[in-house]
DNA sequence: GATGAATGAGGTTTCATTCAT
DNA sequence: AATGAATGAAACCTCATTCAT
């Protein structure tokens, strides 16, 4: 390995270790109640080394989505490349990729629509709008592939592919959002994986055929 | 009309004029990116009569919430309210109920889910966040015995009728945010409305016994 | 005197309260050492207070040198204006308009070149820049217009008038940066006056006929 | 050749190296928006390879002011050294000369008078004080000379050498930092050697009897 | 000698909130 | 009741300088 790639590799260590702190800290306190001093203690770096690795306060944040979306596509590649299985398996398969996705980063779904402000995609680097538009494409292009599987195998209702992902995405951040807002203000016991399982169900249940 | 009943609704108009101008502000800017000026300056008063009115910037905010929360829950008394009719009927007037809230303030739920961050709860009047749980608690009740009604007269699937109003609520939220974010970042059509058809067709079929 | 105007006259002598300070501290520690934090203790005033008149630093700063071109602009239409009289006359008024100029502000040329810089200029509000363009062009101007009643009358050398106009202006400013730097350096006594007049000597001498 | 005094050389050579790095940033942004990290990648150099070569910043710095000032003692020294002709000739080899400065580094002169705040002058190490001191004591001294020849053999008026030196010297840069601020704020053609030239024949004119 | 990642003090700027009018 | 100038704490961010490698 020669040095520049150690060091490359090197680099890519520190921007997680400030990754993992500042997703602890915005999941903690939110966009704007956290600050750029709380996520250097938290990473145990000084406020300056921040920014070696990242533009700015909304650059950061930015990274975070951007990594759940990676994460969710690694599993998603995941379901398509296993060996083709029956419509049920599949999505089954699915659920479970979701599930990974909500362990993964449980919270950081409720900020991640923070970055919807135009005001903020402004401030951002085109480079990471495009990734984050990329990603989210693929993704939603995995999802919809699986879909029309099953709608080529006359097993699943006739809709667009695209829409049915669509719909599946916005029911699975839909339930951690609101289930997650629901257990801050009365802090309810978690009922979070059983919601999520019923959904799924009906979901299901909703487009398939028979 | 007593003189004091009339200042009191003197001073009900001027908080709804301030909620209306801080609704624009918020959707446009996001919550942190908004301020009080910008709020005061689109209502016409000066920063200082804002705090005549509401405590601070997030019980302003939360206000919004309710505001949004109160008009869902008149919507949904309207369909409870409706002369007794079949399941099919209940589920369309509850569909047409959240097309109506979307109308009413469509990207409003956006920010709404600032809130949950528990550090932005502390600053809140305990008085608000009750008002807050209670309507929201309201309004998936009654969310909860349409369906209920179903699964008592078998047209439904046997699942707990609060879950199915949870799962509801996410539905519609999810897909909200979901397009609106979307649209954001690559300004795609407006696709909206014939994703929350789907849905909810979807969502029905999913509930439905045969 | 009406409300708003008595408003706008508070405001103007804010700002010159404001100006004042900026001057004692940029001339005690030039541009970059000077902090808005000096400048507000300086003026007794908050530092948030400085950004309600002034729409940052270098644009604070851009206005001391816009203040002292309009000193220099009301001595020189003084001279103008002067009943007419012979040339000796006049350039005996010109000096003495730039002596007052000096005495006005005898440190501040040193730092008003700092504006020259492009990345600096781009900070600033178009506004600005073409105010301080104008005035220096019209103060150039009535200079140029006393030299050129000169040089129509036979009694100064037939030099371009705007040229000779931008000599005496670089001449005067010139010396003032060259004697306080020599005095910061070494600490000498003050031969500024002696140089000055002496400068206006030659300088007069060089452009008369016979 | 010594060892040591090869690794003198060479340590001269990155000194050099360094400074016309410097130079070139210093002009282009001025000296507070320069940054070290901007030089160092000027001079394909790392930032604190820049340490090992002087103090500081500010040192850094001056060490231009120094050079500039070497290289108009350099210029000096060859007029004075030049076989004795008429005073003609003599100022005519001056003007010259200060073309040459000129040409040698047309925008330093704008920046080198930040050196003056006397809260810079503290941070500098007294031997670069007493150095930049001792250069231009000297050339304003060759200068005198100069003068002082004319003025011994009645062909210019009898003022003080030193004094004449120093307008001479004023006249000079500040024509050179007028007119580059002329032409950053309005982007006008570039009159400097014309306006030079005409400057210098009033001030011959100004000085020469008859 | 050279590097450049890391530091952290300190700068500029913002903005929720107050309070005299 | 309404104002809006003023505050000042605290945020973001920069950058000269250091030091382990």
């Amino acid at each position: 390995m020669g040095i520049r790639e150690r060091k490359e590799r090197e680099r890519e260590r520190r921007r997680q270790q400030i990754l993992v702190a500042a997703k602890r800290v915005f999941t903690d306190k939110g966009f704007s109640k956290a600050t750029m001093y709380d996520i250097a203690k938290e990473a145990e770096l000084s406020q300056g080394t921040l920014y070696l690795y990242f533009k700015n306060k909304d650059e950061l944040y930015s990274y975070l989505s951007l990594r759940i979306l990676q994460y969710l596509m690694i599993r998603l590649e995941h379901v398509r490349a296993e060996p083709v299985s029956g419509v049920t398996q599949r999505l089954n398969a699915l659920k479970n990729a979701m599930y990974d996705v909500y362990e993964f980063d449980p919270l950081i779904l409720i900020n991640m629509f923070h970055m919807q402000s135009s005001e903020t995609l402004k401030k951002l680097s085109p480079d990471i709008v495009d990734q984050i538009d990329k990603l989210s494409r693929s993704a939603l292009k995995v999802m919809a592939d699986i879909f029309e599987d099953g709608i080529k195998n006359k097993r699943l209702v006739d809709y667009k592919p695209v829409v049915v992902a669509d719909i599946f995405w916005s029911l699975f951040s839909g339930i951690i959002l609101w289930e997650t807002s629901k257990k801050m203000i009365d802090g309810e016991k978690d009922f979070l994986k059983t919601t999520l399982d019923t959904a799924f169900e009906i979901f299901f249940r909703g487009i398939s055929l028979n």
